[in-house]
DNA sequence: TGGTAATCGAGACGGTACGTCCTGTCTTACT
DNA sequence: AGTAAGACAGGACGTACCGTCTCGATTACCA
């Protein structure tokens, strides 16, 4: 009868994903010791190395234990306005030193097939809901698509002076809407988007 | 006694940022240790710390030394081509150790009034003769315009898996025009843009 | 499904000794770790600990699984040359990190009541043959002789910086029996040795 | 004007040698850790490193503080009594945690040509005193003797079960001085001793 | 022959120390 | 005044063993 094996295992590692993601919003990615992490985890330090021989590792984990609702479906009915709230939550969490520590993995090791990728990919429904309702042409690449909205957005959020305010959002999504509706008309259906996601294969 | 004889002056800032430049290249912002730095450049680790207080600031201040070239005038003659050829040169950079460095520098900081934003302020040199030429609507903001057509360049080239080919480039190019021309056809003047260049104010 | 199939019992205990041994061999007493017995020895550091809680225990029984050979008889004849060859192997094995490992054990545990106390009662039998040949006193006493004989050898081969050579031991020999011989007339019998054996008392 | 330089590293360095001299106290060679010792100091870790790579070296020099106190000369008038009182000091030392470290060094590194070979070497006055009052014949070869008689006491205080006893002092003096003085009547003059100090030479 | 008990492997774990690297501060002396 | 030289306290690194523990597998012996 295989009650739970591992059962001890399990409550080390959620401890040491809390305190690593606890102390990422506290001191941020560059200020991450693993020290620290085992002590606020209350767990001896080899303990961690065992799991995650690297920071980065550590980090990722951490940061991927949540964020999932950044993406859930606002539901709103509007495309435009489910872009625009998606772009909020963005922006939001990317103020935050937690929300940055992710890119700034990225950034320092070379690693790109990565969570931000990823979780980008979760835009897609959100889009092809758009597509759905008419809002976008039915040939819209929704990795495209979603590459050149939020693009812009996180780049203000993660490298600008100025937080990218409500009205950078209104043009924004104006001006991607605008510009996928007149590049379908200019253009037709032209091919597989270049930006791939991870690994999956884009449908005809 | 004393082999080498003291460099002075200009001579040591020259030769510490130069060490740093390289030091960066080889390891990256994470891996830049003042220490290291202080060894390579031949001069002692207090003479580092007494004109950078910070391992930012010697950072910023080493990448800084050139990087100009980046949004130089390609000067083909067509906006399209323009910012096909910028585009491609601030991909290759970001492939680079070096080029992500100034990236990682503004994301462990929290410092926004950067390096990133002011360069991105050159393109707009790019933009409006672009303007002048009517290859873009009168009314276009360069600012905003920038930050959509380089948001995704950099988001690609930084944070996704896949390197951002050509036809990425090719599509971005006809959607972020496509995108300016109805914007403007649509709703006219729509007011100033939201993003802000570094220090200025933007008047209505 | 496991290759190797468990070893029990005797066979475990001789594999770790064994493994034990070796491991004393290549990096002495001092860099002797129970892990690294365990793995030469293909079994679980459980199973070392089980046997023997301490290292300096483990050790012991190690060292103690041969070495008997040292004090064998030389049978040469001759009480001086059977000294002589002891001698030598007692010098030719201190050279050794193993030989010199029962020292160290000794010497950082407190415990006396150990090997080299022991082993030197193997002596004895030499000296006795001595006696009865009449090369010796009939009242000289072994346990002191032997104290005063190898005293010295094992001295200068664990500390001194120059190797105990043939003259030394041509002398001690010279000097070991003159010293006896001339002690006996000068006092006659004495009473009993204060350098008792392990266990045994001395009768008068 | 040159003040004292190095004055912050000698007080530095007086409180390692004295901290790593009474943790060898506390808990043998064995049980020295350099994080103790740096502690115990008020130091940090690093500043023990610095100056002594190893744990045998600094043991080494914390042990090399005093210690001279040993053969000093007992003055007592007569050798026998003057080997005695030096035997007994010897002995009384060799119980002690901080004495048995000394050898325990030695021991553990193969390094021979030190300290407690060094520090034998000063019992040569006592002996040469002996042999100008005629204790000794003239011909006495000092380091022969010197290793002959604290050749046991040292045996016996380091390794043996029993302490060696006062009947065992008084026993070892008789014998050592019978043997010399059989040995000078017996073959005369031998030339130099074969067991060599350091490094002096010997003189006719 | 099948079941139970002893033995063992596997490996996680808290803990201590290792020896190294870098930080940022300081003192001293040179030039 | 600016610099080299370098000692220093401090903190974290990543590694090696320690000795303890739990969990299953294996083996051996006994019923």
């Amino acid at each position: 009868m295989s009650a739970e094996p591992q059962l001890r295992g399990a409550k080390v590692v959620a401890a040491i994903l809390e305190a690593a993601a606890e102390e990422i919003s506290d001191k941020g990615y560059g200020g991450l010791s693993i020290e620290a992490v085992a002590e606020r985890a209350g767990v001896n330090k080899t303990t961690v190395y065992r799991r995650w021989p690297t920071k980065a590792e550590l980090a990722l984990e951490a940061l991927a234990q949540e964020g999932d609702s950044l993406f859930a479906d606002p539901a709103t009915g509007s495309l435009e306005e489910d872009l625009r709230v998606v772009a909020r939550r963005l922006t939001r969490r990317l103020r935050t030193r937690r929300g940055r520590a992710l890119y700034t993995v990225v950034l320092e090791n070379d690693a790109g097939d990565f969570k931000p990728a990823r979780s980008r990919g979760d835009a897609h429904a959100i889009i092809e809901r758009g597509i759905a309702r008419g809002e976008l042409p039915a040939d819209t690449d929704a990795y495209f698509f979603s590459a050149v909205f939020f693009g812009p957005v996180i780049q203000q959020a993660l490298f600008a002076s100025t937080v990218p305010v409500e009205a950078f959002l209104t043009k924004l999504v104006t001006f991607a809407l605008a510009g996928a509706r007149a590049m379908a008309k200019a253009q037709g259906a032209r091919g597989a988007s270049h930006i791939d996601g991870p690994t999956q294969k884009r449908k005809p």
